[in-house]
DNA sequence: CTGGATCCCCTTGGATACTG
DNA sequence: CAGTATCCAAGGGGATCCAG
């Protein structure tokens, strides 16, 4: 077995001075909570598996063939775990050729729609991150070039990206 | 190089029949983008840094300490890359003993608030996760006991474990 | 049809040592 | 102090074969 019981090592027990903040509260104590759910929902596949399922109860098959590109392997593994954190129902039928349907449970509905707020936020950011990245990669550039030829006495105050060029 | 630029392979302009759906917008043609995002804010540290520097602008060493836990290799790659996506700002002071402070951009606090959502979410169900895992854990078991002893002729009709066992 | 088992590659991430 | 570069172990994830 490769997964089966997974241990979450670390800051979990490690608070140390526990205030009582609002981001110190998730960020040391609550992560190794939140980490479980959030690899989870971070995964290759999860998520794409989540949204397809929260549009109707689909087959194994029919998920394999919808999502395109996934091995079987990680789709059982992925449906397991989505499954064993309650966030989506195997139903198996006994048939001559076995049919299991998988549908998404309400906490997995739910998580969902709290998902699509996210996944709202970076349709609406990317562009942003994208200049960002793009202005960072030009910045780095930048500063090779100028490595590269010590010559030119331009003020070497900056690392990455002369504090005084934006 | 181990990262540098990076390739998004698959699911990408694959949409095939781009519908106008809601869902089947970002499971597969947004997906490419959303990617990039999530697992930013899903790999192991980026979520600390951003909580802390969040709080109040931080030093290197500084969150080394305060992460505890974290190599200077990770939180230098994890800082880089948030400083790439413009979550983060980077302040070089050209003093004796070097200094470098890391500040949350607006878009990395805007960011932070929308992941907000879905730590709260995590924290609040995390009490139902937990018991579906416990659940799903104890019909595996019953279902391998059960394969162990093949007498008892129980309806195997849902489910990994029969569904009349709860 | 629905997976489990196996092999194997590649990425992530930790530990360590070395610059500026 | 603030990183970068190198080495190395563990896990994620694909391909394939096989079983129920």
């Amino acid at each position: 077995m490769e997964d089966g019981t997974f241990e979450s090592p670390g800051n979990c027990g490690d608070t140390g001075t526990d205030q009582g903040f609002d981001v110190t509260n998730w960020d040391t104590r609550a992560d190794c909570e939140v980490r479980q759910i959030l690899d989870r929902i971070a995964d290759k596949w999860s998520l794409l598996v989540i949204a397809l399922l929260d549009r109707r109860s689909m087959r194994f098959t029919e998920l394999r063939r919808e999502i395109d590109g996934i091995s079987q392997r990680m789709l059982a593994r992925t449906l397991r775990h989505l499954e064993r954190d309650g966030l989506v129902k195997r139903t198996v039928h006994p048939v001559v050729p076995p049919r299991v349907d998988y549908e998404l449970t309400p906490l997995g509905a739910d998580l969902h729609s709290t998902i699509k707020a996210l996944v709202t936020w970076t349709e609406e950011h990317q562009p942003q991150i994208a200049a960002a990245r793009t202005a960072y990669d030009a910045r780095v550039s930048a500063e090779a070039a100028e490595t590269a030829r010590p010559e030119a006495g331009s003020v070497p105050v900056s690392g990455r990206g002369s504090g005084s060029s934006r």
